[in-house]
DNA sequence: GCCCCTAATGTATGCGCTTACAGACAGCGC
DNA sequence: GCGCTGTCTGTAAGCGCATACATTAGGGGC
């Protein structure tokens, strides 16, 4: 005999097939006698109810998804090592949604898409889940139009794009305009430089909006393309730094993650160029680095396991109740004042 | 109509429910003009194979589990903030079997549980994957018997509890072994005392036994027990660093694992005890962190997502093989000296 | 022009469960 | 003693797909 079924369990503890499984999804509709002998079978052949059955059966698999991308290739056998600072964004993503599904009685499914091929991944998700989360960018817009017709979707980070679809992001432009603000005000920072991210981040493009609002706000001249740009990375920030030491030092260098900030402190540093005496630095994510790194990097901190958890609230929401109206939520952000701005330790 | 399906897309395309089986699940068999006819219907209807009729047919899910222990309270809407070490292993593990499973065509289904209620954790997992890993001390052992029976199950970390389980762990005893042996040899250290971690954490204790190998090896005197414990965190090792400081100052302080250590190097700052002149001291785990912070910290480092990426290859031959002798693979570590031991940068 | 073989598609069954409905049985009021 | 109620259990009908087997169409050899 293969995996034990309904079946096995019920002719061996003389039920039905029904009985069996009202012991596991309602076992207060089953006399305890009879659920203890079936409960004792079930233990002795090793049995646990088949979750596509189930799924099949009840229309719903107790299961959702994330999707985001991973440009790492899976064929490289890599080494750990120094990631993107999105690896580490989507871990935390990941934690927070494991935690709230499992509060509601969820599990998770996770996949990554390699920026290739999301056609296969779509489906293959969708197909498995009661409802899904997404990063930005990971799926094209027409294909989660699609999917959003055939269950819960919510997207996570960026901006909405499909206005039906429910929404969770973090006030990246409020964060930045904030901290560009403290410095102005604070430390009478006049001559800023930016660090932006790739010109399709949507993130990197809040944050560099929050950040000529602020200039623009107390007076000082805003250019419309950030100073230079990296990719998220450390090593990122390295160059971009490099490349902006060429040009007359402003007072305070901003960049739109605290990766590349960490990259350019590494810089300027090596450099001889004190911070925060000679140049003010800030980030923006509030990662564990920030705190360790000399000196400690002034920053914006985002929720990112709240990000997650938001997400599994919007989904069951529309799980219960598919016909309301989609929402976006906006996500605050606390400042993260450290030395490398001028605060004090 | 609510959700398109098989029957949905056979009727539009005219063609029977078994084309547009076989047009997902084996395209070569069906004319390339009828292939694209289903494949626009389904398109058009938002169709997306249900995973549930797909396992129950298949008999397989096309998915893969993850089991973890999560001392977090789900309940309790935590900060993101600083967590156990074991956060952070458990992301890289997840991270690596999503990639192994994401390679071979696989989904990571993953499930963390509460130190309390195991006893659903395992059928809500095994019930809807094709095999699974868990973490050492996730789940109890006769449990895991139980469902080894039914499926795959490889165990990782930790000794190996049960003989017929495949099994994957990282070589901690040699690691550390050859770590206090590089003190001995180049540093001439003599003088040791170790900070390790609970009491019931199989890695810990494998990481102290090799602590002590090294120290017999070289004719010192051995501890039976670490002079110190901490719970793995930075503030326990700050907490265990406190305790050790009322103590004569050894030469070296050799920690469990790399947060601990840090933690370490942090009251030894503050108590003004410079490393590695005053004291060297070591960690194990080769996280980040230990890059950044000052003095480097010098370590072991366990490759984690390889960790992952075993127990799916061991999952996978498993379900290639099911009769196949049950494995034991030990992943090796590698030395990370950086200036806390006393090398040079 | 007939037969056979292959490629393409259709037919029909079952995967293991959930659940509406039906049946059995005991206890109750009258 | 009758019917009525409520509790517990059984019967049976799918859920959406994969797949063995049957069927059909077309092509080549003779």
């Amino acid at each position: 005999m293969g995996v034990p079924t309904v079946y096995d369990v019920a002719e061996r503890a003389n039920v039905s097939i029904a009985t069996v499984s009202r012991v596991y999804r309602n076992p207060d509709s089953v006399r305890a006698q009879t659920r203890d002998r079936v409960l004792a079978v079930a233990r002795e052949l090793g049995y646990v109810p088949s979750g596509s059955a189930r799924g099949l059966a009840s229309r719903s698999t107790g299961v959702l998804g994330l999707c985001f991308p991973d440009h790492a290739d899976p064929e490289i056998d890599e080494q750990d090592g120094e990631d993107a600072d999105l690896t580490l964004y989507a871990d935390e993503i990941t934690r927070g949604m494991e935690r709230a599904a499992r509060r509601r009685g969820y599990a998770l499914l996770i996949a990554a898409s390699l920026a290739g091929g999301p056609e296969s991944l779509v489906a293959s998700v969708a197909g498995r889940v009661d409802g899904f989360a997404v990063l930005a960018r990971t799926i094209a817009t027409e294909d989660l139009e699609l999917m959003a017709r055939r269950l819960p979707v919510v997207m996570i980070a960026g901006p909405r794009e499909i206005d039906q679809l429910d929404h969770v992001e973090v006030a990246n432009t409020d964060g930045e305009r904030e901290l560009v603000t403290h410095l102005v005000a604070d430390h009478g920072v006049r001559r800023f430089a930016f660090v932006g991210g790739p010109a399709d981040s949507p993130d990197a493009n809040a944050r560099f909006l929050g950040y000529r609002q602020a200039l623009t706000a107390a007076g000082l001249p805003a250019a419309d393309e950030p100073d230079s740009r990296g990719d998220f990375t450390q090593a990122g920030g390295r160059d971009a730094t490099r490349r902006l030491l060429d040009l007359p030092l402003p007072q305070a260098l901003v960049y739109a993650n605290d990766q590349m900030a960490i990259g350019g402190l590494d810089v300027l540093e090596r450099r001889g160029v004190r911070v925060p005496e000679d140049v003010a630095v800030v980030g923006f994510d509030g990662i564990q680095l920030g705190r360790v790194v000399r000196p400690g990097l002034t920053t914006v901190t985002q929720p990112m396991r709240r990000l997650g958890q938001t997400a599994v609230e919007l989904l069951i929401e529309r799980l219960t109740e598919p016909a309301r109206e989609p929402r976006s939520v906006l996500l605050p952000v606390t400042q993260t004042r450290r030395t490398s701005c001028g605060c004090p330790g």
